[in-house]
DNA sequence: AAAATAAAAGACTTTTTTATCTTTTATATA
DNA sequence: TATATAAAAGATAAAAAAGTCTTTTATTTT
C-alpha cells in the first residue's frame, strides 16, 4: 500500500505528535527506538519531513524533533504525499498512465470509490489525533 | 498498490481470457504487446500463473497461452493473492507485524472497511468480466 | 571561546524488484 | 523421424528501494 519509508514516516509523525504535546522534543534514535525502525534509516525520513515542513527541529543540546501547533492539525494525507507522491490517490490501479475518465482502464470505476474512500480517510485523519489513544496505550506504535 | 508484477499479471490475465473467449491461443510476444509490457518479463510471469493454474498453456506449433471455461471464473483477487500475495487483504497499514484487532495500531481502524471493501471488489471482479468491454473497445488494456 | 550535543547533508552499501538472456523441454506437422 | 515452434526453467543484469556510515553545520552550555 505504502513504501516502507511512508510507513515508517507516518509512525514517527503520530508518534513525535504525542511527544511534543506538553512541548517536548525527542531525538531520532528515541523516536527509531518507539516505533521500532532502524535509527539512520529514520533519520533521513525526518530530514525529508523536515524540509516539507511536517516536522520541526532544533539543533544542539537539549535539541530534537517537534511538532509544533499548526503541525498538529496536518493530515496523514500530507505526510503519505510527502513521501510517497499522490499516485495512491490518483493513479491507474493497474499502473496505466493512459487511464482516465475518457480512456478508462476495466478496474477503473471499480478503483475509483476505493481510492476516494481512502483519500477521504487519510485526509480527516491527523496526526494529532491519536495522542490521546497511545497515552493510554490502547493502541501502539512498535513492538510493546 | 500492487506491485508492478502483479499490475501486468492483471492486464495480462483479462487479455488471455478476452482472446480465449472464442477458443484462441496467444503467445507471450503477442500478450506483451497488447498490454504494452516488456517481452520476456511477461513471459516470466505467465509462468508463475501457468504454476498456479491461472492459465493454461500448450507448447509447440501453434501453442500459447488460453483460459479455459473455469478459470473464466477466477477473480482478480485470485490473481493478486498468487502474485502479491495477502498483505494487501490483511496487513497492516503501518506494516506493523503485530497489528490485530486486540493490539491494533493507530489507523487499524480506520483502514479496515477499505481494505474489506479492496477485497469484496477483487473478489466479485472475474477475468472474464471486461471481455465485452474490451471488444466494444469501451475500455483499454495498453497505449492506445 | 571551547566543548559537547544534536540535526543536516552527502556518499555509500545492501536488498529487493524489475527486467533480460540462454538453454532445455514439449508438441505439432511435414 | 526431422524440423520448426512455443513455453519452461534457470542464470544473469539493471534499477529502485531500503538501510548505513561519515562529515558538516548549528546551537547550547560551561
Amino acid at each position: 500500500m505504502f513504501s516502507k519509508t511512508c510507513e515508517y514516516a507516518i509512525r514517527a509523525m503520530i508518534y513525535i505528535a504525542q511527544q511534543s504535546k506538553s512541548g517536548g522534543k525527542t531525538g531520532f534514535k528515541q523516536i527509531a527506538h518507539a516505533i521500532d525502525a532502524p535509527e539512520p534509516f529514520i533519520a533521513k525520513i525526518l530530514q525529508q519531513l523536515g524540509r516539507e515542513n511536517l516536522v520541526q527541529s532544533s539543533k544542539g543540546p537539549h535539541g530534537g524533533f517537534y511538532i509544533n501547533e499548526q503541525t498538529m492539525n496536518r493530515t496523514l494525507a500530507d505526510v503519505v504525499k510527502a513521501i510517497d507522491g499522490d499516485k495512491i490517490f490518483s493513479g491507474c490501479g493497474l499502473g496505466l498512465t493512459f487511464c482516465s475518465e475518457k480512456n478508462p482502464c476495466p478496474i477503473h470505476n471499480e478503483f475509483k470509490s476505493i481510492r476516494n474512500q481512502m483519500q477521504q480517510m487519510l485526509q480527516s485523519a491527523t496526526v494529532s489525533q491519536f495522542n490521546d489513544l497511545l497515552d493510554r496505550r490502547l493502541v501502539h506504535l512498535g513492538r510493546n
